[in-house]
DNA sequence: AGAAGGTACGTTATACTGTAGCATTCATGG
DNA sequence: CCATGAATGCTACAGTATAACGTACCTTCT
């Protein structure tokens, strides 16, 4: 669906971090290539295990490093609630985004609904909280599989 | 602040489940009560320490098995951003929570925004989703924290 | 070029979080 | 009392994440 081509997001993150004076160095373009080409939320180790070189298996904090540079840099999103990460689709402006997550077929959608920010922000300041990062994720069933399976949800085990 | 006397959480939990028909035993009942009277999130194993029965300590199924009970229930709330739970406020008529998270002192206030809830459900009902966990968390600073030391956020080491 | 300092990487070990599976006990209704 | 299903106890293990320390590399300044 909204799977963006990897090269043109490397490109794109190339472009942002040498802008920002970070480095994007071949490790990290290669956790953001492998996340951008898997088109759905990949676990930390299911990373560490597509970034096998040869025969020799990289240490977990590798990859812990990678996604941690490449959250910093908006380039990435966690997804607390099934302990995994996605590329992001709009990288260039950082943002607050919302998460759909559809607990059948895994397919994650990333929403930046300004309508939710907003509520949330206000919410949070009305408490004289100062928002640092928001965890904004629904788990449901996509349009895809109610469609199939869901119109009737009284039968379900 | 919002610390209600875990024998009120209690009371209320004992004629929310008779009402319901299902059974808050001994341990359920434990496991709410060490939830209520912390005032903060606990880990699941941080509940397990709490439980120990003279010197016997428990199995993690044990607690997790009580937790998923008092999820299901809605007297408990996990949150995924801290792999941690807490006792939920108003546990009498289920609803979606948000949860505004200090990263400085731990502290968590459970919100119950309208506009937030609402912002999130029509965005998700626009893609055709059918909502059913929401997990709205906001990370950041409170309003205590941030008036000691966030003044003059330069000086961070 | 050489030295200094910081950033990134490699590796080991381990902590923390969560679940599968199976035996046992307990409460409940016939 | 017995049958049934729910709840518990327990072992073992799977999955997620980080601490700590040493090494390599890149940059900058002299």
């Amino acid at each position: 669906m909204d799977v963006i081509p990897p090269q043109q997001v490397v490109a794109q993150a190339e472009a942002l971090c040498h802008r920002r004076g970070v480095r994007l160095t071949a490790q990290r373009r290669q956790v953001l290539e492998i996340l951008s080409g898997a088109g759905r939320p990949l676990g930390a180790y299911e990373i560490l295990g597509a970034m096998r070189d040869g025969s020799r298996l990289l240490a977990p904090p590798t990859v812990y490093r990678a996604l941690d540079f490449l959250l910093q840099q908006g380039l990435v999103h966690k997804l607390e609630s099934l302990h995994a990460f996605v590329g992001c689709n709009h990288p260039e402006h950082p943002h607050f985004s919302q998460f759909l997550i559809c607990a059948d077929c895994g397919q994650v959608t990333e929403l930046e609904d300004a309508a939710i920010s907003q509520s949330l922000a206000s919410a949070a300041s009305e408490s004289g909280f100062r928002p640092q990062r928001p965890v904004v994720e629904m788990i449901g069933t996509c349009a895809e599989c109610a469609g199939k399976a869901g119109l009737d949800p009284s039968d379900e085990t």
